[in-house]
DNA sequence: CATAATCCTATAAAATCTATGGGATTAAAA
DNA sequence: TTTTAATCCCATAGATTTTATAGGATTATG
């Protein structure tokens, strides 16, 4: 299961793609329409940014818009921003790989193959699903 | 991510299927053998049984084994039991389904469609596996 | 009756998730 | 220059879930 902050920084960001371009669109108004908490979008939105994905403008008439093309925006990238590793088990994540403590050999691991699998199946997706792709 | 108890569970009852025909281990031996906290084991063990995946018998020359065919065990069946869900998110799970708070429409969700897919996806692996499928 | 195993309930410790509060900063408009 | 309205930033609180652990009850064997 996916956290809620993954929930609502996809759907934030989906929100903010479906703006023309450059046009600026407030946290409230995107936590209103939503019906995410105010306070806590405002921490995915920074985090959003500060990874390069969103630009804002502070003060009167600011706002949120989209800084990279929708169509370069993977859902993985936004799914290891926000949740983490994609991969059930860490000892089978691409990029947070960690050795399981409970397993001395890896190849010899009953269950390390089907992980793989399953990561190859989500990964399939999220590599080749994009904003753009969700916004209509 | 799956949590270690799923992951232990799964483990430990390949384990028990590995052994012969109502052959009984001990929860230490398993404990021991797949570096198992052994308490932890013992609650986990408990689960599959009550579910009726394993049988035990008390007392001196005790222990644990197989009630059901490692054929008939699917890993949909043991996710469920010791992790709950396995869709992404609770408004596209088959067994644990929950509406989302934020979302008035799931048809007009921008994120349902992708959640369905992964979902499905996961479906087709753990559907199709089996306990038999992961003791060689 | 001693021993060795599971059974059962409670609970504690740690980690993670889900926010919330409050003020600092910045920019535009009045 | 002042007011207003937005983001920025840090701290932390509350809730939930995860990961165990403790300790005794129960049961079966020899």
């Amino acid at each position: 299961m996916i956290s809620k902050k993954t929930k609502y920084g996809l759907k934030a960001l989906i929100h903010v793609a479906r703006l023309g371009y450059q046009e600026r669109v407030h946290i409230a108004a995107i936590a209103e329409k939503e019906s995410i908490p105010r306070k806590f979008l405002e921490s995915i939105m920074l985090e959003l940014r500060k990874a390069g994905y969103l630009a804002s403008r502070k003060g009167k008439g600011g706002g949120y818009y989209l800084l990279k093309k929708p169509d370069k925006i993977s859902i993985s990238e936004i799914y290891r921003l926000l949740e983490g590793p994609i991969a059930p088990v860490p000892c089978v994540s691409l990029n947070f790989y960690e050795k399981c403590e409970d397993c001395d050999d890896e190849a010899k691991c009953t269950i390390h193959l089907l992980m793989v699998q399953v990561r190859d199946r989500i990964l399939s997706i999220y590599n080749n699903t994009f904003i753009s792709d969700l916004i209509n």
